[in-house]
DNA sequence: TCTGGGGTCCTTACTCCT
DNA sequence: TCTGAGGAGTAAGGACCC
């Protein structure tokens, strides 16, 4: 979808339409939140998803910030999962706001992904991007090529001609480390990935990884479609605005972290087996700590006990920047699959019912 | 320039068991 | 009884994605 949360934001207030928009949590220019989506216009200004709100702030200053309203961009999320399922049997979802639909069964794909986009306009009045090609790997770069409402097919001998002079990062799975170390090699663009040698790259990446990221910037990928995706952990975890040193305020936020996903397995019949606790100290270290039961549980004491005995063992020696309670090995609820688990997937309140006329409009 | 929240997957290290 | 190999499970961190 193109600039999801904003898109759905500017249904209800079509009067910010063709203005730099940002969503996201935070106030003033001292605010610790980061940008979640930005509208095309505010893009034009140099401010994109993850950009810290105080820097966005400093660049597009005329920008309107609109707090995050997740419930909202999850029952839309399931409005677009209901379109997607019209037109296959096997949709693989990939966050609130994309998926992987598989169209082999159509006669002319082409044509039908043009339908799919139609519809997707007529039914929840948003725009997505779709890219169209043999395989995951080229249907997402497909689908980047042409942004918004675009619609681009991409062949795999063709992939060199598309994007081979692009950074490396482009390919799915480069992220910033890896382009750095890439650079060490003096390897900076998808074509030379493409034809780099494997000792190098097992000496900077690995045996797997080296090869895995070459034949994607080849093109190749041999992962399936997998329509049955089943969540494997669930977690609460917030940033404070001030961090914090008294270990009873912070053993307070770990009952109420516990006590939010326990409340969460419960609506969606989970429970899980392994208790994490994440701890992010000044400046920005990040440090995770985990038990296992011997039986899985969604018992708000028992996941609240055992998170706190791993913060106290922890005993964190700078003050606190965030914490987080999760539990993972989930089990449970093993018939649950298709577009009314979207919003499970995506971590939220179960979906609340929509009509056609995109009631969730206001929430 | 200052870095959210919710996930997945991979690697490495270690322990336990056969 | 001791030793080593190998697999499974666990723990922690890192990288990446939306």
């Amino acid at each position: 979808m193109d600039a999801f949360y904003v898109s759905v934001e500017l249904l209800r207030r079509p009067e910010l339409r063709g203005r730099p928009v940002i969503v996201g949590n935070g106030a003033g220019a001292h605010s610790r939140g980061v940008v979640m989506t930005a509208s095309y216009e505010a893009r034009e200004f140099g401010v994109h998803s993850a950009l810290p709100l105080a820097i966005a702030y400093r660049r597009c200053p005329q920008a309107v910030l609109v707090p995050t309203d997740m419930a909202l961009y999850r029952r839309a999320s399931v409005a677009v999962m209901e379109v997607l399922a019209g037109f296959s049997d096997r949709v693989e979802q990939a966050g609130l706001d994309e998926a992987y639909v598989d169209l082999s069964g159509s006669l002319v794909p082409s044509s039908r992904a043009r339908e799919l986009k139609g519809a997707m306009r007529e039914r929840t009045r948003l725009t997505c991007s779709v890219g169209l090609a043999p395989n995951k790997l080229l249907a997402k770069i497909a689908s980047d090529l042409e942004k918004p409402d675009g619609l681009s097919v991409l062949r795999p001998e063709e992939m060199l001609d598309a994007v081979g002079d692009r950074p490396a990062g482009l390919i799915p799975g480069v992220g910033p480390r890896t382009v750095e170390r890439l650079a060490k090699l003096g390897i900076k663009t998808v074509a030379e990935l493409a034809m780099a040698d494997d000792s190098s790259l097992e000496q900077a990446l690995g045996p797997n990884r080296g090869r895995e990221l070459r034949d994607r910037a080849n093109g190749r990928d041999a992962r399936t479609l997998d329509s049955e995706r089943r969540r494997k952990s669930e977690s609460r975890e917030t940033t404070f605005e001030q961090d914090i040193t008294d270990a009873a305020r912070l053993a307070e936020i770990v009952d109420g972290l516990a006590r939010s996903v326990c409340e969460s397995l419960e609506r969606h019949d989970h429970e899980g087996r392994t208790v994490t606790l994440k701890i992010r100290l000044r400046p920005f270290k990040t440090h995770t700590r985990s038990r296992t039961l011997s039986s899985p549980t969604r018992d708000p004491e028992v996941v609240s006990r055992v998170a706190r005995e791993l913060l106290e063992r922890f005993a964190p020696d700078a003050p606190v920047r965030l914490l987080g309670v999760g539990l993972a090995g989930l089990s449970g609820d093993e018939g649950e699959s298709g577009p009314a688990r979207s919003a499970a997937l995506s971590g939220g309140a179960p979906a609340e019912p929509l009509t056609l006329d995109m009631g969730w409009q206001r929430g």
